[in-house]
DNA sequence: TGAAAATTTGAAATCGCTTTGAATAAAGCA
DNA sequence: TGCTTTATTCAAAGCGATTTCAAATTTTCA
């Protein structure tokens, strides 16, 4: 079913029913009706591709999305936000996967030049990503999750990592905590960074020196998390608390504890970063868990409004957006053991 | 950059540019040398829509995610493994979110109609399941991942989740253990029922009964597994072994065990189900967890070949694969305690 | 009533590519 | 040499929508 053929069908011709299907206001609200009733009658849809080749706009955003080792639980999550709002729009997305970083540029190349999509969602960026600077170069119309500086001004959107590490970091300071061991995130990315920034930052305003001992880096996994905590318990004097930069993390660092024959919430304190998934929730884990949150599905529902924004002709340089982080006190925080 | 303009370069027709690029015999190959060159050099890349549109090809699949329930660490595992493969062919994936059933249902009516994709994944499916008979009827090319009987052959891919079912079941058995609880998936879904197939099949042998009060089924979360175990463990007398329907439902049932004071795989048994994620490995956990594991990443990647086969010309009826599951034996299985 | 303005419709151009059918140039053969 | 093949190239016709520009009809108003 051809616009033309509908329009055969109703005796009228494909500029009259083009315009009667996308509401210009030169058509009589007679014929209008008649088309609009008879088009939904016999399931006229536009073919996308001839539509997107005659307006020029593609109606899908794209996300490329490096394999295994970026690919965590909250990419699906994000991915539920950014779909949920677009499809509002009768927009989609379109999901490009890659392996290495190579790959990636020459995704972004590859995408960009082919127009398959209107704008790019630019994630887990380095404090200068060189991705950014070629979306740019590339004159692509793209939102950052998360922040970088490469000298010119670009919509992004992030949560306030440093804020909310450093507000963790008091609260455990409060509680008289004094080796307090930080699982980071991967080094070179931007929110890691500034996790490390906040956590500093709250030492030394007690002017306590940042133990090299007590932080690592490395990608957010159970495993990892596991061994990492592991080993820090074995310290002497071991930490007795946590700062774990995601609920995987959690997880594994709960593990370890329990394995060391201490009780959390007591013997030692652990504060995650929570990005709430529908199928890990931290209020109703044993003990409860105390958490920086922040929704990455809400996350992405916004990002996918910046979006609109920027389509609908709003200026990319004025798009910053920075979403201020709950710190949830739950069971897993208590007094430093004396 | 449009092939015209590159014609325009060249001083050739875009005829002949088109079919130098395309690997059309009847041109020279010193032209086709130098077309190549000069678009590489250019860095001309066909604009994707007035391709498809020419050729009616869409150069992507599609997928219809259904929000928050569904969407958990999974998705994007097998997302990974089906881009990849796709990815050789520069093909990529669209996706789609969608509230509820019905919308799902729209979605699906509008993708097929608007010609967005070449062919759809369709999973997670019911036991005689409608999505399926719609896209039939709609005529557009699809591979099931899982199985569902609705009278007509279809393509489809599944892992033998009875068979591995019955064969931990077994080995539990054989173990000593008599209580076996059993946290399943979503009941109506066709895989909790071939589950549960063949936990029934594995007691048959044996002329146990199976207790009703064993058994449950639930979306697979950490949360609702550490409830729910919380619950059998309070049973007396109490299960002294569980299958789990995925890594998160372990976890859970992790914690419950540890919470009533037991000692996972000397009190209590555990087989997990195990799709393989990178962040959360079965081998690494304390103790280590037995498993029937079967990559969703691999079961991405053979779906994708599925579906290129069918766009080559082979008949969805002669589609069927149903993979081995494997039983991963660790230290989270021991004989039943006296 | 008749000219000007407003309303409503349609023919044809356009988007950027593929592909059919025809034309030209080069090569083969008697 | 003259004629048939073969090898290359190109002009133009789609693909299925939108949109420009013009035409036809109806309304408005002096």
């Amino acid at each position: 079913m051809r616009l033309k053929d509908l329009a055969e069908h109703l005796g009228l011709s494909q500029t009259t029913v083009s315009r009667a299907l996308n509401g210009y206001p030169e058509v009589n609200e007679a014929t209008r009706l008649r088309v609009a009733e008879t088009a939904a009658r016999l399931g006229y849809r536009p073919n996308a591709n001839a539509l997107r080749l005659a307006t020029g706009r593609a109606g899908a955003i794209g996300m490329v999305l490096r394999g295994s080792s970026e690919f965590g639980p909250h990419t699906s999550e994000f991915l539920s936000g950014v779909g949920g709002r677009l499809a509002e729009e009768e927009m989609d997305i379109i999901v490009t996967t890659v392996q290495s970083y190579q790959d990636e540029v020459a995704a972004y190349r590859r995408i960009a030049a082919s127009q398959k999509v209107d704008a790019i969602i630019l994630h887990s960026p380095t404090l200068h990503d060189e991705r950014a600077k070629l979306l740019l170069q590339l004159g692509i119309p793209f939102v950052l999750h998360g922040r970088t500086d490469i000298g010119t001004p670009l919509a992004w959107f992030d949560i306030d990592n440093a804020g909310a590490m450093e507000r963790a970091t008091s609260h455990l300071l409060d509680l008289g905590h004094r080796r307090i061991a930080l699982l980071n995130g991967i080094k070179d990315r931007t929110f890691a960074v500034h996790r490390e920034t906040g956590y500093r930052k709250a030492l030394a305003a007690r002017g306590i020196t940042p133990d090299p001992a007590l932080m690592s880096n490395s990608v957010f996994s159970d495993e990892i998390a596991f061994r990492t905590a592991h080993d820090l318990l074995a310290q002497t004097p071991r930490p007795t608390a946590f700062l774990a930069g995601s609920m995987m993390t959690a997880l594994g660092v709960f593990r370890a504890i329990r394995q060391a024959g201490l009780v959390l919430g007591k013997d030692i304190s652990l504060i995650a970063h929570d990005d709430v998934f529908p199928y890990l929730n931290a209020d109703n884990m044993y003990p409860t868990m105390s958490t920086t949150r922040s929704s990455i599905n809400q996350a992405g529902v916004r990002i996918a409004e910046l979006i609109l924004q920027i389509l609908s002709g709003k200026p990319a340089a004025d798009i910053h957006e920075l979403w201020p982080v709950e710190l949830v006190l739950r069971e897993s925080t208590g007094p430093a053991p004396i």
